[in-house]
DNA sequence: TGCATCTTGATGCATATGCATGAATTCGTA
DNA sequence: TACGAATTCATGCATATGCATCAAGATGCA
């Protein structure tokens, strides 16, 4: 394994990358005309939630977002500086603490999905057939 | 068009996004590890090799490489500096100037390359085969 | 031609990210 | 139990990015 790329993979490798960008560029743009935070924020938001009413903790958000740990810690600042989760102390931990959505963290992120979830079908939706938006979240699905 | 996305277009979104992230991370991560430039400075030395001996204007870069203007300014500045490109005057537009490749700037390409394609193959190759990477592809072109 | 407008590119300033490291706590194990 | 190693999270400092704006040259048109 791990020899030379054959240039199906270094094609869908570069455009990997190009719709992706792509992509991300057109969601935040229509995020921020409406006044609204960045897609990190909104995958915040959507996991604390997720995870119920005793939030989660950092290192398990740094996980589900691939996100580096330095910058997950300070994300979590600015979102708590805005009241959108809170920090809370940790039981069973002494060295962490644990992150819960607020109710303006909820309202925050039904604000923002039915922008977002416009914008991915714009960016995305529109593109392909059903059939084919299928085949391709399998064929990412094996990359991940 | 662009009404609500179906589940399967949402998924799609998440994980090209999800596999993009991951691919790259694992790829900028090669190159650091083998003390080379980033991704983004492989993609100016493409871009400048292919345009040929007078180079190309940074608003072409610009677009070739979907970045903000400011952005590229300053990566060019930077690899400028590290003598891997050069800044002329333009003469048919006294407003630019064209940047172009110098040898050193080849010599680190392909310097480069090596790790780079090692790194896609490991990413992207290693998980599908190659109807399936021609697939994921086509598919991806599509969004472009 | 003359002047408003657009295009091209750079840059000051605020914010965000990367890197190295530190502080507190827990874990593994002798 | 005791203590070195590992885990969890924050932070100072350097670098990179985003935003607004500016300067200089091209372009269109009255």
């Amino acid at each position: 394994m791990s020899e030379k790329p054959a240039e199906a993979v270094i094609r869908a490798w570069a455009r990997l990358t190009r719709a992706q960008q792509r992509a991300q560029g057109e969601i935040e743009a229509a995020l921020k005309a409406a006044g609204l935070p960045a897609l990190a924020w909104y995958d915040v938001l959507l996991e604390t939630e997720r995870a119920g009413k005793g939030g989660l903790r950092p290192f398990e958000l740094e996980r589900a977002m691939l996100l580096a740990q330095y910058n997950l810690s300070r994300l979590v600042e600015r979102m708590a500086s805005a009241g959108l989760v809170e920090r809370r102390p940790c039981d069973d931990d002494g060295r962490g603490h644990r992150v819960a959505v607020t109710d303006a963290g909820r309202v925050m992120r039904r604000r923002m999905w039915p922008v977002y979830a416009q914008a991915i079908e714009r960016a995305v939706g529109n593109h392909l057939t059903a059939r084919e938006a299928k085949t391709l979240g399998d064929l990412l699905g094996r990359l991940g």
